[in-house]
RNA sequence: GGGUCGGUGCCCGAGCGGCUAAAGGGAGCGGACUGUAAAUCCGCUGGCGAAAGCCUACGUAGGUUCAAAUCCUGCCCGGCCCA
């Protein structure tokens, strides 16, 4: 592929490069050169597991791979024990050794369904492998790179500032210790989401201390939850996880609000630009349609496209025909009669008996296809019983 | 270090001795309408209990009172101002 043609690639998707010049000439070079660029990307082991906004992020360094280049990992295991002011709350739990160990194990299983695993495309490392031996010394002199004033040039700060939300005086560390580690592993480009731009942009400017050619920094768009409103995260529920059901992905999906839709189909497909904007013209095609396109795509990145398809049609079957669906959790009670109340608690469907209440009262409760609105009502349960609550919780009978 | 203001349910936020499981909003859940979209409307939103009722909850530990989220004291945490 061309060098302009590599260009017009990487930067579909992304919000800034600082500077395609300078991406230009690194990919000029490398490929005069026959070298491989060295891509960064930090990630924070601070949770197991990745979801579709971690994805686009990975998507971007899988292009760079396919290009050629080397993924350069790093497990922020150094840095997870100081926590990312980026985040809202701004202490997170300092976790053990053994569990960023194990959440970093689980997390590389799960980007490895994105990124080439191969060994000469990947390259994974701790930060801990050099932060560690920094001396107080050389982290003053690492520090005596940046000013208090740039430092508040931060969105992250400046905000919790103004606000009279907390900022940590450790926090002024976690940028400086992300910068040099792109010395410590001479990275040519960090990927990150925007949120991190202020950090990678920093790693520029210890690379230029350390006399190191300064890396290009491109970043991505964080992917907006399924709330539509804030950043996708576990702690806020509004997340696909990459390790989700076929089915839990179709049904995600299919709750976005339309307005969503060219932002996920861009971000989180490849299809062509032109393609993404007559899917997203509700004159052109149903919103309806188009969705189920978009789940179908990315359920087939994760699975393939059979699973794609088969989740595609218990969706139809279980929401728009109101069937039961083929596969539902299956709970063992034995035959003596039991509460309406305490059915649904033995089946997980509710929360607690007042939850069970509110769901009879509210007739969301349907017992083989009977409404049921008394809690206290006696059943017995039989063989083969079906029970539904809200639209879509549901359970089986077997009784022994 | 001194002064001052404050810490309420998932979040924001009212309450400032009994009528307070605690206004209001957000979020969430259920229902109607639909395309599990948006918008809208209605209802619900601590636990146990068939119910009466009981228990837990307003930073934390005590105290005053028939009665405290509300008053007093110690402690912890934070904002702002002064040094």
């Amino acid at each position: 592929m061309q060098i302009p043609e590599q260009l017009k690639l990487l930067k579909r998707g992304t919000v800034e490069v600082f500077t395609e010049a300078e991406l230009a000439e690194k990919l000029t070079n490398a490929a005069k050169d026959k070298r491989q660029l060295r891509i960064k990307l930090g990630l924070d082991p601070t949770s197991p597991d990745i979801h579709l906004g971690h994805t686009v992020v990975l998507r971007k360094m899988r292009q760079f791979q396919d290009l050629g280049h080397k993924a350069v990992l790093i497990i922020g295991d150094y840095t997870a024990r100081i926590g990312d002011p980026t985040g809202q709350n701004t202490t997170r739990p300092m976790l053990s050794p053994e569990q960023i160990d194990k959440n970093a194990k689980t997390y590389f299983d799960q980007a490895g369904k994105i990124l080439d695993t191969s060994s000469d495309k990947l390259e994974v490392r701790h930060n801990s492998e050099w932060l560690e031996k920094l001396t107080l010394m050389e982290l003053i002199q690492i520090a005596a790179k940046k000013t208090i004033a740039q430092m508040l040039q931060r969105d992250s700060f400046k905000l919790r500032l103004e606000k009279g939300i907390d900022v940590y005086a450790h926090e002024f560390i976690y940028p400086l210790m992300q910068g040099y580690d792109s010395v410590a592993v001479k990275s040519d480009v960090e990927l990150g989401g925007t949120d991190q731009t202020f950090n990678n942009l920093v790693g520029r400017d210890i690379q230029k201390a350390y006399n190191q050619p300064q890396q290009v920094v491109i970043t991505v768009p964080i992917l907006v939850g399924l709330d539509g409103k804030e950043k996708m995260s576990k702690s806020k529920g509004n997340y696909i996880g990459v390790t989700d059901e076929p089915n839990n992905m179709f049904g995600k999906v299919m709750s976005i609000s339309d307005d969503m839709m060219a932002n996920y189909f861009t971000l989180l497909t490849d299809l062509p630009a032109e393609k993404i904007a007559e899917l997203t013209n509700s004159q052109k095609t149903h919103p309806k349609e188009a969705k189920v396109l978009l789940a179908k795509t990315i359920i087939s990145q994760f699975y393939d496209s059979g699973a794609a398809d088969s989740a595609a049609e218990q969706f139809e079957k279980v929401f728009a025909q109101k069937q039961l669906p083929d596969e539902m959790p299956e709970f063992t009670l034995s035959v003596e009669p039991i509460s309406v109340k305490q059915l649904l608690m033995n089946c997980k469907l509710v929360e607690s008996g007042g939850d069970a209440k509110r769901m009879c009262s509210q007739s969301a409760v349907t017992i083989d296809g009977q409404k049921v609105t008394d809690p206290n009502a006696q059943i017995t349960p039989a063989n083969g019983m079906t029970i539904q609550v809200g639209k879509r919780k549901f359970a089986k009978i077997k009784v022994n």
